[in-house]
DNA sequence: GTCAATGTTTAGAATAGTTCTAAATTACAT
DNA sequence: ATGTAATTTAGAACTATTCTAAACATTGAC
């Protein structure tokens, strides 16, 4: 159980004023192990806390914290989009049946060469989504 | 440029019934060489090209198009879907600044082993989008 | 601690992309 | 040609998200 003081810390270190808000965001973001979560998901959680928290300070809270590099967003499913607290280089599973990720560490999966990017133009990054259905989903 | 019986046929092959929207719209897309749209995109070409055809009628048409396999959806940005017309195996460039998708063949991108898919479900598909943005877009 | 200045939060309205609905139209087998 | 089933349509509805401008909290200077 990680100290207020850490996301207190956090947060500031990222640049952003540590307001209550945020930093009940944050435990619920970065308390334990790694989470990929959407807008709706993390507004109702903090709900059933009992937090005090608009759905547009959570939808505000979690671009800047992916502005600050604490959150990478995902695009899996054009309906929504996923946040995931883990930033380090590595790819997901989606799915489908139930809009659920999961992480396939990075090794798993390896890029070859690609072509240059054009001039003035650079490669931001790399999504690798593997969509998982039910197998008796056939066609 | 190929005949009209090309495109009805070509519908007709996929299990629909080849209607004259839908045969204006698999002109569009089959005619020349593969494109990546969005619906928006595809009605105000249609539009411009002075056809009758509801914006509702270019979602369901490029649904079941995809549906029958003569079209693939592409998640890259939640605020829209990007239909492709290139239906074999291959990855994307996505230019962030204008919003347009680019192909990468086959072969520049190999996809090392993967865990097993859980009991019960299988591998759909597997996306690799490859993100550009401008170099001095810098953080 | 108090205060002013600045940054943040909020409810509710607004927007964008997409889907739904039910009435009108079209396709096609007979 | 005709009837039936499939398709199209305009517009309303919906969902996720962003915007707005007023209320509120945080910070740093004193």
């Amino acid at each position: 159980m990680r100290p207020n003081n850490y996301f207190i810390e956090y947060i500031r270190s990222a640049g952003l004023c540590p307001t209550r808000q945020r930093i009940a965001l944050a435990k619920l973001l970065f308390q334990g192990d790694d989470r990929h979560v959407t807008a709706e998901e993390l507004y109702n959680e903090a709900l059933s806390e009992k937090m005090k928290v608009s759905l547009a300070t959570v939808y505000n809270t979690l671009h800047q914290f992916t502005e600050a590099g604490m959150l990478r967003e995902i695009s899996v499913d054009t309906n929504r989009s996923y946040f995931d607290t883990n930033t380090r280089k590595h790819h997901h599973f989606y799915f489908e049946k139930d809009g659920k990720l999961g992480d396939i560490p990075d090794g798993m999966i390896s890029i070859g060469k690609l072509p240059e990017a054009p001039n003035g133009t650079k490669i931001k990054c790399i999504d690798v989504v593997v969509t998982i259905t039910d197998s008796n989903n056939d066609y």
